[in-house]
RNA sequence: GGGCUCAUAGCUCAGUUGGUUAGAGCGCUUCCUUGACAUGGAAGAGGUCUCAGGUUCAAGUCCUGAUGGGCUCACCA
């Protein structure tokens, strides 16, 4: 037999086994009426995006699904691909281009596409090297990316079927303008974070009596320059008669007017807001309410334009510096008191979002928000953990029109031309039409505007088809159909929760929309990766840990299992690198005990079926307990998995594995272990186990699958346990009773290991041990298991006998109805081992005395179930006889 | 301000519907290199389950409140 390492190495079988499976076609499904269908939408990442622990554990969790269904027979297909990221990739050409020193309006619209599209060639596919690394079993035939030309049909079309149906339309807002990305945001893509700022009292002289002023507080002094009225509440007493009155505007000499509205808040600053239409949401209601002018202050790039007089061309931030300095020179600055505010950060790049007065497309909301509210109410889609319902819902309720338009270049352009000559109309197609509808003209010129990223992913789960399915590849059409009725809805959406907004929510929307039905029935929101200090992992905080480090470094098995083994009920994941070690260990202890297993294992054993051999009481009592303990494990597993309760299922595996069946069970056995029932046992647990634990750790598993297939000639396993099924659950082997009997046993073998380390027993050392037990089914199950429980204890000898008698110079225990004595005399410290036993029978005194406590409550009695009675009696019963014994033994030292 | 979420061993966290002795990983102590594995084995120490009430025969688990974290949404300038 050839050498195996005694250290599982990652690094040989990764890539060997992935080449392997993509090479075989493992990964590709396609529409199978003769199967059920399990299929996954991959949330595309970023073709910009470099692998980090989100992704990975986003992955493991999808391809954890995909694999256990793949193996449990259903037509399981994972549909990946990337997503072109429109402002994101924008930026990071842009930083490219201007290590050359161009900007993008150098290269001109086409060229800098082009360059996008180069980059993309070259850098695009990074993040899927890395999926494959960490053993994602994606369909890659299928890839898709979200500007592909199939694809980007799919986005023109959900545009005009939407503005067929009346629900895009241009308004003049204020929204969410990034001064760097200089380009409108939709709400979501406008964060709003906490900040540090000043709340800042500026005195604006009253027009009749420049000496008296009405003083504004604000947070943003820069924005005074566009002011055109001060509001106050109209119940406010301290203005209500300046209401009408004019005011001078300090630096620009403008006159306003105060008004009044029941928005102001008379207890907020001085109750005086100063009201700036054109640059504040808010304000911009007002102006609208009182037919106010509305003034824009500042170019889209965040300096101060033309009609912020002196001020112009200065930056919005130093504008702000130096317009405090004028006014505080002209005595109109009262006061600066720290504020904390929140405002909104460009989701890309950062930058503190402006509210801006622009023209911009929208998306009717409400219309579409219908059905995806009563799909999620009524339960067709469910969330995971239960909770995101809420915030869905909540949400959903209370939706916004959504900007659509963006101002930049990377992205599908908005498929709406315009007439030049008439300019009346703008007419949405899918191509630029030949002419004008109303004069026929055919200067007809596209709006310049993409769509925001967003637009396109929120069709992923159908437009990955091929919908709208018009290729002209007809036979390619039709399979693609076919597939798209196959497996859509999906299955499970497997994302992070701030993306439910982003992606979830509106990917539910247009699966009603375009599809007429949900996308996908389960949606399961896993955690935030977190470093050890709870801050959520990322580049900027130089606090992320990078998974293919840790692949190198521990494996990809390792990462697999030491994510999901902490992934619980969808709450955060806080990690350190020493979490990795778990992982690594656990695919070393598997690799180590199949080692230990094709050492011994007699090929012509492992051969038979254990469903034949295995007749009730021809196994041995380990046998049917590893059994019983293997198929109870399994069956959680299913459980766990249909509930993703991911981490629940990697730790059964894991306790099953290591502490049942390496710790005891393969101990219990080596004695004897060219038995032919342990043979087969040995052998079918780990093939089985192998089989429920690939879906996990696939790296490892296929790479042992292999060595055991070789050794036990099983021809038709040869290929890949990727291929082969999950065990089948058989529910009659589970076998309470024998689970029960063998935990006694274990129970009285650690009571000697015990005993041994009290006493300091050298490991070599062998000893003899009597059991005393008046019961008589005890005493057969420990002398029908006597040679394990000699072997595992140490012992030359091991003895029954009924009742106890005690003997000076030899060390007696209780263990529940017995005594445990093991002579060696001259070896017991009797002081050291009467303070042990007196206090073991102190804690089973006050176990008593609680226990009578609660049998003496006749509410207790009539109350709780019969059942629970009983065991509580029973108990009492036991320990009464233990203090009796332990008492025995106390005296019987002295 | 609304909503959500967390508080359990030295650390990081599990603990599904209330019901025997509250678990794991890491760390710690003692012992062991015995032919699968020291990325290992055996034994052990360590918890008034944040606090205060309540419901219940029974609460880590359910309810209310408090305290302290975290997340998220929101138009107090």
């Amino acid at each position: 037999m050839q050498e195996i390492s005694s250290r599982y190495n990652p690094k040989e079988t990764q890539d060997k086994w992935y080449k392997f499976w993509e090479e075989n076609g493992y990964f590709s499904a396609s529409s199978n009426p003769s199967k059920k269908p399990f299929s996954i939408v991959i949330p595309p990442p970023n073709v910009t995006g470099i692998l980090h622990m989100g992704h990975a554990l986003n992955n493991t969790i999808q391809d954890i699904l995909i694999r256990y269904h793949r193996m449990r027979g259903e037509e399981s297909l994972w549909m990946p691909g990337t997503d072109h990221a429109g402002i994101a990739t924008q930026n990071v050409v842009e930083k490219s281009l201007a290590k050359e020193g161009l900007k993008r309006q150098d290269l001109g619209r086409e060229k800098f596409i082009e360059r996008v599209w180069e980059w993309k060639e070259e850098y695009g596919s990074t993040i899927i090297q890395q999926l494959k690394k960490i053993g994602a079993s994606c369909d890659w035939e299928r890839i898709r990316f979200t500007m592909d030309e199939e694809y980007s049909l799919a986005v023109k079309t959900a545009f005009v079927k939407l503005w067929d149906k009346g629900l895009i339309y241009k308004d003049k807002r204020i929204i969410n303008w990034c001064p760097r990305c200089q380009t409108a945001l939709s709400d979501e893509e406008a964060p709003h974070r906490q900040m540090q700022g000043n709340l800042y009292y500026m005195r604006y002289p009253l027009k009749s009596n420049p000496r008296n002023f009405v003083v504004v507080a604000t947070t943003r002094p820069e924005t005074m320059l566009g002011d055109t009225a001060v509001a106050v509440n109209p119940k406010d007493k301290r203005y209500k008669k300046l209401i009408g009155e004019r005011l001078i505007l300090p630096l620009t000499g403008r006159q306003i007017e105060i008004i009044s509205d029941g928005m102001v808040e008379a207890k907020f600053g001085t109750g005086a807001v100063k009201v700036t239409p054109a640059h504040d949401p808010n304000d911009y209601i007002l102006g609208k309410k009182h037919n106010l002018e509305f003034i824009n202050v500042m170019h889209p790039d965040g300096r101060m334009n033309d009609r912020a007089g002196d001020y112009a061309g200065m930056d919005r931030f130093e504008a702000r510096q130096v317009i405090l300095e004028d006014l505080k020179e002209k005595g109109l600055l009262e006061k600066v008191e720290p504020h904390d505010l929140s405002a909104g950060h460009c989701y890309r790049c950062h930058t503190v979002i402006e509210p801006y007065l622009s023209r911009q497309w929208f998306v009717k909301m409400a219309p579409l928000a219908k059905p995806a509210i009563s799909a999620v109410k009524s339960g067709k889609i469910e969330f995971y953990p239960k909770r995101w319902t809420k915030v869905y819902l909540n949400w959903m309720e209370n939706i916004q029109d959504w900007c659509i338009s963006r101002q930049i270049w990377w992205g599908h352009r908005i498929p709406l031309w315009y007439c030049n000559d008439c300019k009346k109309l703008a007419i949405a197609a899918l191509s630029k039409p030949s002419v004008c509808g109303i004069c026929k003209s055919s200067n007809l010129k596209q709006e310049e505007d993409v769509l925001d990223t967003w637009f396109s992913s929120w069709l992923w789960p159908f437009a990955t088809f091929g919908w709208p399915f018009s290729s002209e590849d007809a036979v390619k059409n039709s399979q693609n159909k076919e597939d798209l009725k196959y497996f859509y809805p999906s299955s499970t959406l497997v994302t992070a929760p701030e993306i439910i907004f982003f992606w979830v929510a509106r990917m539910i929307m247009a699966g009603f929309e375009f599809m007429g039905d949900l996308p996908f029935r389960d949606v399961y929101i896993h955690g935030t990766v977190r470093d050890t200090e709870g801050k959520k992992m990322s580049k900027s905080l130089g606090n992320s840990i990078d998974p293919v480090e840790i692949i190198n470094e521990y494996g990809a098995d390792a990462l697999r299992f030491s994510l999901i083994s902490i992934t619980a009920q969808g709450q955060d994941v806080f990690l350190s690198r020493e979490r990795f070690e778990q992982g690594r260990n656990f695919a070393n202890k598997i690799w180590n005990a199949s080692r230990f297993i094709l050492m011994n294992l007699d090929p012509a054993n492992a051969r038979g079926d254990l469903c034949v051999f295995f007749k009730k009481e021809q196994l041995q009592l380990v046998d049917r307990w590893i059994l019983s303990r293997f198929f109870s494990t399994l069956k959680q597993i299913d459980n766990y998995l249909d509930n993703y309760r991911f981490n629940e299922a990697a730790n059964s595996l894991y306790s099953f594995f290591w502490r049942e069946f390496c710790d005891w069970y393969l101990e219990l056995i080596k004695p004897d272990i060219k038995n032919r029932q342990h043979q087969l046992v040995m052998y079918k647990i780990l093939e089985k186990f192998l089989r429920i634990l690939h879906p996990f750790m696939p790296f490892v598993t296929e790479e042992i699958w292999h060595l055991v297939c070789q050794l036990s000639k099983a021809p038709a396993e040869k290929s890949s346990i990727m291929t082969t099924k999950l065990p089948h659950l058989q529910k009659q082997i589970i076998d309470p009773d024998s689970e029960e009997k063998m935990e006694r046993v274990f129970e009285l073998i650690s009571t000697i290991r015990n005993i041994r380390s009290e006493l300091e027993i050298p490991p070599t050392q062998q000893v003899s041990a009597t059991v005393y037990t008046a019961k008589k089914e005890s005493q057969d199950l420990f002398q029908l298991n006597s040679l394990h429980i000699k072997y595992l204890g140490r012992l030359e000898r091991l003895e029954f006998a009924k009742s106890y008698r005690q003997s000076p110079g030899k060390f007696a225990t209780v263990f529940k109805d017995m005594h445990i004595v093991i002579p060696l005399e001259g070896l017991i410290d009797v002081r050291r081992h009467k303070e042990k036993i007196t206090k073991k029978m102190q804690k089973t005194s006050l176990e008593i005395k609680v226990k009578k406590k609660m049998l003496a409550n006749k509410s207790f009695i009539q109350r709780a179930p019969e059942e629970v009675v009983r065991r509580e009696e029973e108990k009492l019963k036991e320990l009464t006889l233990n203090l009796g014994k332990l008492k025995g033994v106390k005296d019987g030292l002295s």
